[in-house]
DNA sequence: GGGCAGTGGTGAATCGATTCAACAACGGCT
DNA sequence: AGCCGTTGTTGAATCGATTCACCACTGCCC
């Protein structure tokens, strides 16, 4: 069944050529006459020669491979990034070492230790914790890092991340627009960073307006998923005086919300408007379209692992950056007055994205 | 800033033993002496030495890698598969190439042979085509292949897949045991054998139940999302007699069904009753939560990996499996009657999967 | 004819971990 | 003392691709 592997001195000995031009026509194809390189392109052909790598790259000390450790691929954001990370990588002929840590930092080290093990040209990684003895160590033995989905605190390595102070601003910012008066802001926990700045950028919106930041009635929901909207808009219904706009810190509460409002008889967005956080692909799909927010998911992996690979490859004049993206607010009918609730056109295909032919 | 790395040459001449003294420390512990492996780990330690797979692999002749290509990660039934394989993959030590074929034959034909450069220790794949000379030349060469969301044609080879014939004639079953006449089925293109499996399940239901299949009011929409299940109801709506029941092939159309039922005052299930398939997280968050027919989509991807595992580690024994999953009727307000329309309860959290903490 | 430049090709050394035949050291036993 | 078995350690050979100093050959010019 399994035939013995084909290595280069086998190509040379029937090419009739030395191990070194089997190789220069591997990797300098030009200093090679072309009557040789005919002999070997046969030969390698002939006998269904395939590279090894690991050789390959024992010699050069460091493989073609990046490492990307998420928290969890399953997490659509990260998905996305992925897509995005896995798209430059190919461009650049690297292959994609995925690592799930589950944000449990024991299962994060363990994966560490197996990149390195890899000897990965690069790690690209949303740590679990901000400081990291770990990372520390791999940065100091060369190894290029990049964050994703964090802020590097100095300008000693690079990362990427969307600006969700920004976010809250838009969202509030286009409610203040249409008009409203009493504003409501759900999320939580607030310990979560993200909650927390999509919460102040709120804030700003509120100030920028020349209102009173005080105004803006927060709910502290206990989790970021549609059971917690539902709870929340229960709380804010009995509220005086009953916001007529809610921004929530991402879909998932934003979809809860109009749910429990519609069961109470609210009508969106003509009594309540509402708008989410992060644009996934059932705002669209919502019973009333969702206004959202919408990160630049994919840019982001991508950008993530284009600096890695700049890293990784470069003379060493690399410059370390801090890339922070703007997100980009996708109005729809929920925080539409003029829409009265109903669809205005059929949403683009956007929303089909996991419609894919073999989910099916 | 980078260090020469250590080797275990390095090991050895601190901790003053031989390289193959530190090597057995590092493999067999138990064949050195006590003092000796304390000093060869002191010096490990101290050294910062961390193993080079690449020189280990290049002795053992395979890596420490298994090769993951789907068409699309970032579509969710992939997703979940590939955090089964990672799961099982991580179990066993070994670290996942992830590769997204976009269904071009070209992309996957390269990232094949990328597969086989690193010498993977297998492979598992959804191919783009049924027949693929790439993936038969590399199973001659004796890589272990497991085909997911595949059936096998033959028992040469592992695989690993859904029954989706049985998934619709659960559903139909279903909505036939609520008591329903007229039932319709969306769904298509028909070239997507998903979507030819559920629709003979479905015909296969109405069989068992001494129903004419010719009663199936079948419609084919152009596509699997939600756009097209909008297109689908409109259609519906106007058919003599209308269905009161309708199963869909995926729940992107049944939310667009759903959707466009309910712009037109159609009462979901009073008036109509709607089964869609996939499960997809926010079946259960859709305005009337959804019935759905749910795959074992994680599971599917761990038996996959373990099949590998099994394959590429067993002394030859190994025996080809064809494993079929079945998959699982969820039953919510959409086609049950008795509820009226009205949430019975909260559902439970599994909603709740892509609040993750870091999505936000 | 001798020197010189340029082209094409060679093959041994190298990367780092693993393996294994060989050996050293020691105690026990006759 | 001599032999044997056990335990622990050694170091050279090995995996396969790459690299580079060096050689062979041709053609050209003085």
């Amino acid at each position: 069944m399994s035939r013995p592997p084909v290595s280069i001195r086998d190509v040379a000995s029937t090419a009739g050529v030395s191990v070194g031009t089997v190789s220069n026509v591997l990797n300098r194809p030009d200093v090679v006459a072309q009557a040789t390189r005919r002999r070997v392109l046969d030969a390698i052909r002939d006998l269904g020669f395939v590279r090894n790598e690991s050789a390959r790259h024992l010699r050069a000390g460091h493989s073609r491979t990046v490492g990307l450790v998420v928290l969890d691929v399953a997490n659509p954001f990260f998905t996305d990034v992925a897509r995005g990370v896995e798209d430059s990588a190919n461009d650049a002929s690297l292959a994609v070492i995925l690592c799930n840590s589950d944000d449990d930092p024991a299962k994060e080290s363990r994966y560490l230790d197996l990149l390195e093990e890899q000897r990965v040209q690069g790690i690209l990684i949303t740590p679990v914790t901000t400081t990291n003895d770990r990372l520390e160590h791999l940065r100091k033995r060369g190894t290029p890092i990049v964050l994703l989905d964090r802020r590097a605190t100095d300008d000693t390595q690079c990362s990427v991340a969307v600006n969700d102070v920004l976010g809250g601003e838009l969202a509030v910012g286009h409610l203040l627009a249409q008009g409203h008066k009493h504003l409501a802001f759900v999320g939580g926990p607030i310990t979560i960073r993200q909650v927390q700045d999509r919460q102040q950028g709120a804030l700003q919106a509120m100030r920028a307006a020349g209102r009173d930041p005080g105004e803006l009635h927060i709910v502290e929901s206990s989790a970021l998923n549609v059971a917690a909207g539902r709870d929340a808009a229960a709380r804010l219904a009995g509220a005086m005086p009953r916001p007529t706009a809610v921004f929530c810190a991402n879909d998932l509460l934003a979809l809860g919300v109009l749910q429990e409002m519609t069961r109470r008889g609210v009508r969106i967005p003509h009594d309540v408007a509402i708008v989410g956080y992060d644009d996934i692909d059932f705002a669209a799909a919502a019973a009333v379209p969702l206004t959202s927010v919408r990160q630049p998911r994919h840019l982001l992996g991508r950008t993530a692992a284009e600096l890695l690979i700049e890293e990784a490859t470069e003379d060493g004049s690399h410059q370390h950056r801090q890339v922070v993206f703007d997100p980009e607010l996708v109005v729809r009918d929920s925080s539409d007055r003029t829409s009265r609730g109903r669809p205005r056109h059929r949403l683009p295909s956007r929303e089909g994205v996991t419609a894919t032919r073999d989910l099916a």
